[in-house]
DNA sequence: ATCGACAATCACGTATACATGATTTCACAT
DNA sequence: ATGTGAAATCATGTATACGTGATTGTCGAT
């Protein structure tokens, strides 16, 4: 898959965007625009937005304009419990093959977070705070397991958008901080522990409580799709 | 991502070749070759093609003719340690939600495997046997879970393809029998040991033993490529 | 006989054309 | 005003055309 065509541009922009919440969940992506904005044809639009839907991240339907994709609750919860399962297997893999340069790694990376945060980039911020995640998985050393994760990393932005308030920080550094701080004391149930706390965090935040769950579902949706032209 | 078009077509058959090793690792697939055959155009045939590529299926390489993608010795290995995590959440799943529909479900499947392997169809035994744990993901309940895990069994069949012994038995019967029996007693401990023990037994058929790996691998590969054409 | 340059052929990368199904518009009846 | 249906417009599904890089084959020099 080594894939440096003009499609790839597309790809990288339109992922991007959807990361960062530019494109909200239900977002037409017309073919012909899009193209025309990137000076390609649709043939290359095609084949970028094909990849996007099968990351998850944009709905293609035959014959209707794809669209940024709308997680249910059901794959959100779906989502999160995969990412938990993954998200795991790195700090398992870490923490047998630690080695102190990665916790510098991530450490620098941290400082980026805090930047953006800083700076009042949200857009990056939040990019940046799931892209820790990637780090770690990087670091590693599966690179399926990287791809996985990225995957599902990607789809909790969606899920943020539809469900999540209004821009609430989505990973406190500090949080981060905490997990690398945990990898370094070697100690791999705790490193575990701690992932999960801050995935449970994580989740606490994209997603509303059980209970007012179905209520606060509707209007929210209908107002992201009339928002949406 | 509903897409019933013929692109589709291409794309299972496709598939299905590769994962019963009809078509083996390193083949060229030539996009006019298979549009002819599917009687499509080579527009189809490369979103077939795209797809497998981002499955692992397939190798794409710009402007070089896409083939029949053949795993290296460390992806294999990263391929199995993500499929024991996967499985595991799959078991974990399955005992917290156990229905005896399920065993009966499971075991017919398990049937169809040893009518298969007993007709002599060692290409159907073989994607069956793949399929049984695709079963085990799908009775799970998590879409994505399985959709992951689609993709690493049958990435499996290349690995078997390309290290295993020519046409070992990939997975005897009595052993996913002996899963089904694991999860019927509810133990969610012993289930998740059993199933553990059968990937191990997998691999050890797929993978070489790990010192003869270097010197087995090129004389292997060569004789696949020259094989081919 | 072997190696290397050049030509011919092949297969892909990309744009575009045309057909068809979806969506919108608008006139008209209720 | 509201709803209905046909026409117009739009966006996608698919095939095809053309340019270019890769691959293969040929021929002469060593």
């Amino acid at each position: 898959m080594e894939n440096s065509s003009r499609s790839d541009i597309a790809y990288q922009a339109l992922r991007r965007a959807i990361i960062e919440q530019a494109l909200m969940p239900g977002t037409k992506l017309r073919e012909d625009e899009i193209g025309a904005h990137f000076g390609v044809s649709r043939t290359l639009v095609r084949a970028a937005l094909l990849r996007l839907s099968q990351e998850g991240l944009v709905d293609i339907r035959r014959k209707r304009t794809a669209t940024v994709a709308i997680p249910s609750l059901d794959e959100a919860r779906q989502i999160f419990e995969l990412r938990h399962c993954l998200e795991q297997q790195v700090i398992h893999r870490l923490t047998a093959h630690w080695r102190p340069e990665m916790g510098e790694a991530l450490e620098a990376h941290v400082k980026e977070e805090e930047a953006a945060a800083r700076s009042g980039d949200t857009a990056s911020a939040s990019r940046l705070a799931g892209e820790f995640h990637i780090v770690l998985a990087q670091l590693a050393g599966n690179a399926l397991l990287t791809r996985y994760l990225s995957e599902v990393v990607s789809r909790c932005s969606l899920i943020l958008a539809v469900y999540g308030r209004p821009h609430v920080a989505e990973c406190a550094t500090t949080e981060h901080r905490g997990v690398i701080a945990a990898l370094r004391t070697g100690d791999a149930a705790a490193s575990i522990r701690i992932m999960k706390e801050h995935l449970h965090a994580v989740e606490a935040r994209a997603l509303p409580k059980p209970q007012e769950a179905e209520e606060v579902r509707i209007s929210d949706i209908l107002a992201r799709y009339s928002a949406a032209r």
